[in-house]
DNA sequence: TCATGGTGTAATTACAATGATTACAAGTTT
DNA sequence: AAACTTGTAATCATTGTAATTACACCATGA
């Protein structure tokens, strides 16, 4: 199992709609630098826009941010791209048996442990603003 | 998305052994308290076997566990039953236009975060021990 | 020794999520 | 009106999961 790569590409999309000052960032646009298809961006769109991150409008080519790169964490991405249900990073297995000790009490036990980690790791996603992934590519950029 | 429910069920398996002092922990035994398949125990019991937790022996009856409650982690269960691969609890969509800016660089500028909130996730599945899970259920169990 | 019951493992099935693709309605611009 | 864009639904191939069946192999006890 792996989170999927809509949460690395939602990244991308907002990293890129910032950086190309000079042009219009249209999903087309968009999917080449990706590589991939266009209605797979504009789903994405949807989400980020949902989340209000973007601002798009439709017929209109382009997207904007609709906060400051300072003002979008990675976790801000996370959640608008639907990567993680509330809670879920980790499975419980459904029904153990209830008339065994282990059966009827190892889901109390292990789901605060579960929540404590999977917050451990959108505490980390949180940390990290889109400014500073924008910045880390344009100083990688600059030093070629 | 969601980490597979084997994490979860193989804490279970390892509980009950721990916990079923006066039984003999069989596939079809634990399966009960699980409530699934002898069959989906039996394939989770060999990865935990192929880990060193526990010891289980061809046409013998139950499986013991291999090290004390204290000395397994919940992160050597999470290695064992094989539910996130090294490094990829995130996934970065393959193939990014390399003539872009921000797709030439956004793998490299992306995968440290994606690892540093991985391990911030694994570092609290390393610190917490079956022994700590099994005292937790039978409080609990006392406590009826 | 042989019947019984256990582990080890492969094959199959059903199901859900993902990502790519196509298609088209609806909005905007020139 | 023509060309281009977003928004969205439908379809398809692929993959991972979990359940199930089946059977080879091993150990034990009558």
């Amino acid at each position: 199992m792996s989170i999927s790569s809509r949460f690395s590409v939602g990244i991308h999309i907002l990293t890129l709609i910032e950086l190309n000052t000079d042009g219009v960032s249209s999903s087309e646009f968009i999917a080449s630098s990706v590589n991939t298809n266009p209605a797979v961006i504009r789903k994405l769109m949807g989400m980020l826009k949902k989340a209000n991150l973007i601002v798009v409008q439709p017929g209109i080519a382009g997207a904007k941010l609709a906060k400051k790169p300072s003002e979008i964490t990675l976790f801000d991405v996370y959640k608008a791209v639907n990567v993680v249900q509330e809670k879920e990073l980790f499975s419980l297995h459904e029904h153990p048996n209830p008339k065994c000790t282990v059966g009827k009490n190892i889901q109390n036990t292990i789901e605060p442990i579960f929540l404590t980690a999977q917050n451990a790791m959108e505490q980390v996603l949180k940390g990290v603003t889109l400014e500073a992934v924008v910045k880390d590519i344009s100083l990688k950029e600059s030093l070629i």
